[in-house]
DNA sequence: GAGTGGTCTAGACCACAAC
DNA sequence: TTGTGGTCTAGACCACTCC
C-alpha cells in the first residue's frame, strides 16, 4: 500500500477509534505533515481521498472536520460488490442455487463483449446480510477470464477469489437500476408476493484493464434492503 | 475555473465532440502537457476527474481509454439535484403545489439541525424530466440561510436561486434510500395506484462548510424513473 | 528495454475564513 | 493580519505493460 493510502487509514482508524463526533475539526495539514512525516502533497491526497468517502469534509480557510457517519443498517450502494470495503464491515453469507456453464444470451453477451461461441458461467444465489435475506443475483462470468468456478467457491466472495487467483482487479463498473414489480418466480424466490416492489440492479464490472468480466443482476428485497450514499460535490 | 478544472473539461469536449468509442486511446500525459501547456500533476489531477466522472479509464503501462457513456433515458443517480451537471444535460421542470413556511417536525428539524424555533420553508412539487413524471418532491430549507422564497423561484432550479443569491454552495450530501409501497395520497400525485412500488430517498444536503441547508425527500415515478452510477474503485 | 501511468517531494503562491 | 486549505510547478523515481 502506498503512502497516501496508508496515511489516509491511519486517519480514518485515528477518527473512529476515537469516536470523533461530527463536525469535530482534525489537526491542520502543517500539524498531519509533522505527525506522518510525509510531504503536503501526499497529506492532501489523502484527505481528499477521506472526503470522497464520506469521512470528512474540508473547508478552504477554516480546517478539517469530521462527518457524520452512514446509519447503521443501510448498505453503502456505491461499495455494495466489490468496490473497498473496510471497517464498518458487515457480515454476508450466500445460498447458491447453481453454478453452470452456459452460452450467454444475447443481452448478456453484449454486456460482456463475448466473442461467438464464448461461454460464460452462470451463477444464481440469494445473498443474505447478517441473516436477512437481501436481494437474488443471479451473475455471468466470462468464463475466458474466470477459468473455473464451483458451489464452494461461489458461497464466499467471488471477487476476493478472483483477484487472489487470476490476479484480476476490479477498475470500475456501469449500474443501471430502477423499481419493478416481482415476477412469480422472483417472488417466490426472495419469500415476497407477485407484484411486489423491489429494486432491480443490473452491473456490468470491468477489470482494471478495461475488459468486461461480470454482468450480475441483482434483486433487492424491498423490506430488508436499505442504502446509503455519502455524496460530496468536489 | 482552475487550471486542472479547464483541461478536465476540454478533454471531455474532445471526446464527446469527435464521438470517440469506448476503448478509443487517447494521447499519453507527456502529449497532454504539451497540448494544454501545465504541468505534469496538472494533467494527472484533470485525468483523475474525469475517471472519477466515468468519462475515462487509465491503464498502468499501457494509456488512457475513453469509457462508454452513459446510455440515454436514465438519471444519473449521483448528480440528479444539485451535483455538477454538464453537457449531457436533460430538460428538466416543475409543477409547484405549495411555498409555505412552518415549524418543522421532529425528524426534519433533526436532519438540518435546527434550533428550537426556526423556521423553514415547505416546497411540495411534481418533477418532471423531458415532459414525463419523474417524482413528487418534498423539501425543507431553513429559512436562517435561505430568507426567501417564492413560487417562480421554486418552479425553477432553487440550487442554481441559491448559489447566486446567497452565495452557498452544496458541498455534500447524505441520501437515504429503500423501495416502498405507495400510499393512496402519493400514489395520486403520481397518477399511479396504491401499493404500486415507489423509490423514496432521502437527502439532507449541506453547504460547503458543512452546515445543513436543506432536507428533500423524493418519491421516484417506478415506470419513469430509471437511474445510473458509473462506478469507479479508485 | 522502451513506453506508459502512478507516486512523492519541496516549495511557491493563491483563495478564503476568522479575528 | 494571520491561519487555513487549494492549486500549481519541475523534477525524480516507481510500477506496470508490451514488444
Amino acid at each position: 500500500m502506498v503512502k497516501y493510502q496508508e496515511v489516509a487509514k491511519k486517519i480514518k482508524q485515528m477518527i473512529y477509534q476515537k469516536q470523533l463526533s461530527k463536525g469535530t475539526q482534525l489537526d491542520n495539514i502543517d500539524g498531519l505533515i509533522n505527525q506522518y512525516q510525509v510531504s503536503r502533497s501526499t497529506i492532501v491526497k489523502a484527505l481528499n481521498c477521506l472526503e470522497r468517502q464520506g469521512v470528512i469534509y474540508q473547508v478552504q480557510g477554516s480546517g478539517i472536520f469530521v462527518r457524520e457517519r452512514k446509519k447503521r443498517g443501510y448498505l453503502n450502494f456505491l461499495q455494495s460488490h466489490g468496490f473497498t470495503v473496510d471497517l464498518e464491515d458487515v457480515y454476508g453469507s450466500s445460498t447458491v442455487f447453481n453454478v453452470d456453464i452456459i452460452k450467454p444470451s444475447a443481452k448478456v453477451k453484449e454486456n460482456l463483449q463475448c466473442d461467438d461461441n464464448e461461454e460464460v458461467y452462470f451463477v444464481k444465489r440469494l445473498r443474505y446480510v447478517e441473516d436477512k435475506l437481501y436481494g437474488l443475483e443471479q451473475s455471468y462470468y466470462r468464463k475466458k477470464l474466470i477459468c473455473y468456478l464451483n458451489k464452494e467457491i461461489v458461497e464466499n466472495s467471488i471477487f476476493s477469489y478472483i483477484q487472489e487467483n487470476y490476479n484480476i482487479n476490479i477498475g470500475f463498473s456501469d449500474k443501471y437500476f430502477q423499481v419493478i414489480k416481482l415476477d412469480a418466480e422472483t417472488a417466490n424466490c426472495l419469500e415476497l408476493q407477485i407484484d411486489d416492489p423491489a429494486l432491480s440492479v443490473e452491473e456490468t464490472f470491468y477489470t482494471s484493464s478495461g475488459e468486461p468480466f461480470d454482468f450480475s443482476t441483482i434483486t433487492y428485497h424491498y423490506e430488508n434492503a436499505k442504502f446509503c450514499i455519502q455524496n460530496h460535490s468536489k
